[in-house]
DNA sequence: GCAAATTGTCACAACATTGTCACACGAATC
DNA sequence: GATTCGTGTGACAATGTTGTGACAATTTGC
């Protein structure tokens, strides 16, 4: 599977590609709309990331133009890369053509996890598996949506179980406000902060079994949950 | 029966190696062009597994360029192994002589499994191996479309019931989507999950009779069906 | 063309998952 | 100390999934 990466950070450029090999994808760079027309006239790419904040030119100037461009002649999935959370920007985005967008910062984690999402929504191809997460001696395996401690049986996760979890561990360590969790489980529309409760409470009865084991999943009050805090 | 195969990921081509001789091949490995084609000269192979994002060199570039220059001298088969899923690659590919291609990423299995249909298409008088599959005590011939545990009465299968159990046991340990398996099975159009489940039921009559054996086909919830989970 | 085998469709029970409500508990505030 | 807020937890209802039997429609072999 190729992708195409458009960044003109080069650094960030690289992080992405290794992510991306790691996971089993090709990845193919360019650091600016030129370079990237050339890639993507050159070879058929599976998926891009694109960085809508490209250094201009006087056609092309940022990622947004070059994702209008490509939607003229192309229906490759489209994941945009953004420091602006306004909303204005990113219904722009999904206007234009886009298929998703990820605010920065992420982690390289949650980019693959991106990217394979919306290949899986894209096409029915075979999208390289997706690696179990792990921390301590805990595992998670979000294919089979199963979770093991140390060498003792397997647990089943359901699905809003697996999604949350998927998305803790995602963004391990990192403080988690519920409201972010809340859209990233359930997705934009309804779902309250009780079911939140309820989901976490059930979640933890699975993975937090043992009490000498430390805790997983720490609450922030006032504030959301975290993994691995 | 020897084969031939050609990749730059040595890790992957001694993986394919090493499937290939379990399925009782005599494989011979080349990393570049130059090697390819050595080999090619030096003894008469029955079979070539061609990566073609090979790393160029003047005369012969990738995949392509090999497959081609083989075509040239000889009509050995040739089995092309590409990320692209392009269909002009496909297309092209075939075009210039390959016999059939396979999509990354695949399972080894999968891999044997299409040697061995090449072969088997390409050759009428010299069939290589009758390759059943085998799980533990169980045991099914795709040809004869036939299931047997230990040693009791063989039992037949229908056709759809063989095409999921070749699926499933091809793609052993793994996770499978019902749509994936459902494409599979049925092909692009038609077909609903309620016509899975029952092809899993009667499936599983067969060849889960007995209480004290181990579940063979386990359900992954909201997901799909796997063998040898 | 007919009978048997195969495949698709429907109905329903058993079970699993998810949403909702009620309430207990502890910390912070007054 | 009483109140308020946020959180954890149990119970239960609503909903969704899966397994299974019966039977109709279709295909296959003769």
């Amino acid at each position: 599977m190729k992708v195409l990466i458009v960044d003109d950070d080069r650094t960030l450029a690289d992080l992405l590609a290794f992510a991306m090999r790691r996971a089993g994808f090709e990845p193919h760079l360019a650091f600016d709309a030129q370079g990237a027309m050339q890639v993507f006239d050159d070879l058929p790419v599976d998926i891009i990331i694109l960085d809508v904040n490209l250094p201009g030119s006087q056609e092309l100037k940022n990622g947004f133009d070059i994702c209008r461009e490509i939607r003229k002649v192309s229906d490759v999935p489209i994941i945009l890369l953004t420091v602006r959370d306004d909303e204005e920007d990113i219904v722009k985005g999904l206007n234009i053509g886009a298929d998703d967008y990820i605010l920065k910062p992420f982690s390289p984690r949650q980019l693959v996890a991106r990217v394979q999402a919306v290949l899986r929504r894209a096409s029915a191809e075979s999208v390289p598996e997706e690696a179990p997460y792990r921390y301590q001696d805990f595992q998670f395996d979000p294919a089979r949506r199963e979770v093991s401690r140390g060498g003792e049986t397997p647990q089943n996760l359901t699905r809003l179980e697996s999604r949350l979890l998927s998305y803790l561990m995602l963004n391990q360590g990192q403080v988690l406000p519920a409201d972010n969790i809340i859209t990233e489980v359930w997705g934009l529309d309804a779902a309250n902060t009780e079911m939140l409760r309820q989901l976490v409470h059930r979640l933890r009865m699975k993975i937090e079994q043992d009490p000498e084991n430390p805790i997983l999943i720490k609450t922030l009050p006032g504030i959301g949950y975290g993994f691995g805090i």
